[in-house]
DNA sequence: CTTAATTAGATTGTATACAATTTAATTTTA
DNA sequence: TAAAATTAAATTGTATACAATCTAATTAAG
């Protein structure tokens, strides 16, 4: 019965990977009224929250890396949303801001969360219990990483 | 205080999202030993279990698209461990059949459950609930596809 | 029975993701 | 202080993802 492991049923990725995909999904109509996909929503909420922020500062909180940020960010130049500068003080170090065009847009983005919420059933306490379980296990990727440093 | 459904420490697919790339780049060292990626895993966990499969069926059991599933399925027909076969009764069909070399990975492929798992710090009991409550969402995911078709 | 839908996969185009490498700037060290 | 190490972004290469379209095969309708 150790076959049992590889059974796609009891893998604990797959749902994961597989709810996370289905639900982004069901943000598109809802994010193409403000021009933007789902990694570039991700920024803007960052933005909405603290209108700059340094690009690795970005990176760590979305998890995501230059390789992935540097084309969407240049996306979200193009359309106007934010803008990109130098440190002075620290020419490697790169500052994301949002725009006033990228502001306004925040009006409209209010409605999104509860328009997609729609979309998922899920009562309140498994939605609690949910958030509280990912978040745990991020921080413990998020401890790994400071440790890491150690040795 | 409307602002805050916009936090992104309130989004509920942020979560997912971050937590399922996070898992997944931690399958990466175990699946190389097998040379596989992550969605050519799954792959493989659905013929493990039932040695050939239809590849419209497969995508509704991975919620993949022929636009993924095709590419996918190419590379793991040149590294010999799935074949691919037109249905003579129907040959608009696919039906994909794992090769010997395919079943003989499995035995190492065993490993991998258990050593991806000491990387997540997971109690039993949140890993049971998450199971559950991902596994209901998907659910409903399907209910939907279910009754779209009636009107 | 023939044309009009429907269906399964493949293809095309756009947008991530991420490992590995490169580049330029800044720190650390010998 | 000059060379070595480190750091932040950008670049490169590979592999998904998915919407939209296309193609060929099959079915349904009139």
């Amino acid at each position: 019965m150790e076959e049992e492991v590889l059974k796609l049923n009891n893998q604990i990725c797959f749902p994961l990977y597989a709810c996370s995909k289905e639900i982004i999904r069901r943000y598109k109509p809802s994010l193409e009224k403000i021009d933007l996909t789902y990694t570039q929503y991700l920024v803007m909420l960052v933005l909405w929250e603290q209108d700059e922020i340094n690009i690795k500062t970005l990176g760590e909180r979305l998890y995501l890396d230059s390789g992935t940020l540097t084309p969407v960010l240049k996306k979200l130049e193009r359309k106007e949303y934010i803008k990109k500068e130098k440190y002075k003080s620290d020419e490697r170090n790169c500052i994301i801001r949002i725009t006033e065009k990228g502001k306004k847009v925040k009006e409209i983005a209010k409605t999104i969360p509860l328009e997609v919420g729609k979309c998922i059933d899920l009562n309140i306490e498994d939605a609690k219990n949910l958030h509280r379980i990912l978040n745990d296990i991020l921080k413990t990727f998020n401890k790994e990483k400071d440790t890491s440093s150690i040795d």
